[in-house]
DNA sequence: GAGTGGTCTAGACCACGCG
DNA sequence: GCGTGGTCTAGACCACTCG
């Protein structure tokens, strides 16, 4: 450990996480070439003084994100379409505006918005009462001034507050980030294919045999609670969701 | 380690992943409830005559199948919609076949099975020379006779070897599992709405208007070399693909 | 302050791949 | 046989939550 000032940053994080961010930077900039064998895990605990086993920790990071390969005998190589790889992982799907930070101008027109009681299906979703108010907000976000994606959000008072028409003009994830302080954890998704609604069709620019992409989620906190349940529908030209499965840690509990 | 007969399996499998598939059992059963605390990890350590580096290993696996939240200082507990989230590990799609598998009738027609060189985009995505041949198959896949999904893969014949036509009208991924006995890894997959063309409308008997929905993967060995570049098409009312997005661990490496 | 999970160590043995 | 990664230990200190 011995967090102290160890040369370059104080952010206090875990050795772990720093040694893999280090090591993704490295594959990132062409020091590790995709193919190659990194050092070994006793080389590389040399190398950041620390044990082999916090070497590990931070090649797990890696390997869960599919950077690198690790063999049993053999050793680890930088995987193939490594790059491509790093280029889905920093545009993760987390919100629309972040998504396109720097890349296209976002703006929102919230369509509807309201405080009220859940119906059954929500109150499933969210986990929560029929005495629980949500907010019942339908946005329209545009990219470049064009249609992008109709959103319908629901939460709940009781997780999200003080969110009001104004905050959900710009973008609800920063405020929940930096506003309430909160951490995002996980989300469930169904995406579907359907045809367009009249709404769809209103908003989205479509005709009525264009298809829309839609996107059915639950978020929830880092701390578990569910604080999202929406429906977004997309353009079915503008776009489709990446997404990165990993049979192998999925499927570890299975074995 | 000492994996001698320890009582239960021979399997010699690591103890880790064992705790973590009674763990995963005991969520099943519900002999730990949503919501409820898991006894610490000393108590488990002591359960299971292990250290406690191993219980955290174990639960590390369920922390990433979004079975468990743990908290610092508060302890860990089963997490909402762990049933829910226990379906959709279970039915992780890993081949239609598999998917199917006690809850329809799978069968595969046969539409298009050729040997050829690749074309460039396929050399990219499979990460082969010109001049490694691919098998290119077009198949239709029906549930219960009805028309499910048209499969277009493209496989290359330095990896996956002694691909028969027979072979293609069962199940592939039964095939490259037990005969040739390789492993399957990750896969990344891009899906999108489509207008259907003529070839769906045919064989998947849909209309005009009726949409499509488009898996494009490329899907990797575990030991990292790519196999199959597939696109696949469905029918916009025979469900959608479900998706479990940790944002977490992948930001872990962001932060 | 007591108890929890998070991180880390130094060392050990095993399973595997390769020459 | 040697080097690789995989697993495991016993113990330590830290950060956090809660009564």
């Amino acid at each position: 450990m011995l967090k102290l000032t160890l040369g370059r940053k104080v952010t206090t994080i875990s050795q772990y996480k720093d040694i893999a961010n280090t090591l993704k930077a490295r594959i990132q900039n062409g020091d590790y070439v995709t193919g190659e064998h990194l050092p070994s895990q006793k080389e590389l605990a040399e190398e950041f003084g620390t044990s082999r086993v916090t070497i590990q920790k931070a090649l797990d990071e890696l390997s869960n994100a599919n950077l690198i390969l690790r063999r049993q005998g053999s050793g680890t190589t930088v995987a193939p379409n490594s790059q491509s790889t790093l280029d889905i992982l920093s545009s993760q799907y987390e919100g629309t505006t972040k998504l396109f930070a720097g890349r296209g101008k976002v703006s929102t027109q919230v369509l509807h918005f309201e405080i009220r009681l859940p119906n059954a299906h929500e109150q499933k979703r969210l986990s929560i009462s029929d005495s629980t108010p949500v907010y019942d907000i339908l946005r329209l976000r545009n990219v470049d001034d064009k249609p992008y994606e109709l959103d319908h959000s629901i939460m709940p008072l009781s997780v999200i507050r003080n969110l009001t028409e104004k905050i959900a003009a710009g973008s609800i994830y920063t405020f929940i980030e930096t506003q309430l302080g909160l951490k995002i954890g996980s989300s469930i998704r169904k995406i579907t294919a359907d045809i367009p609604s009249e709404d769809d069709q209103k908003y989205l620019q479509c005709h009525h045999n264009e298809p829309i992409l839609q996107v059915s989620q639950t978020v929830h906190l880092a701390d578990g609670r569910p604080f999202e349940y929406s429906q977004t529908r997309h353009r079915y030209d503008k776009g489709g969701v990446i997404v990165i499965n990993n049979f192998l840690s999925s499927n570890g509990l299975e074995a």
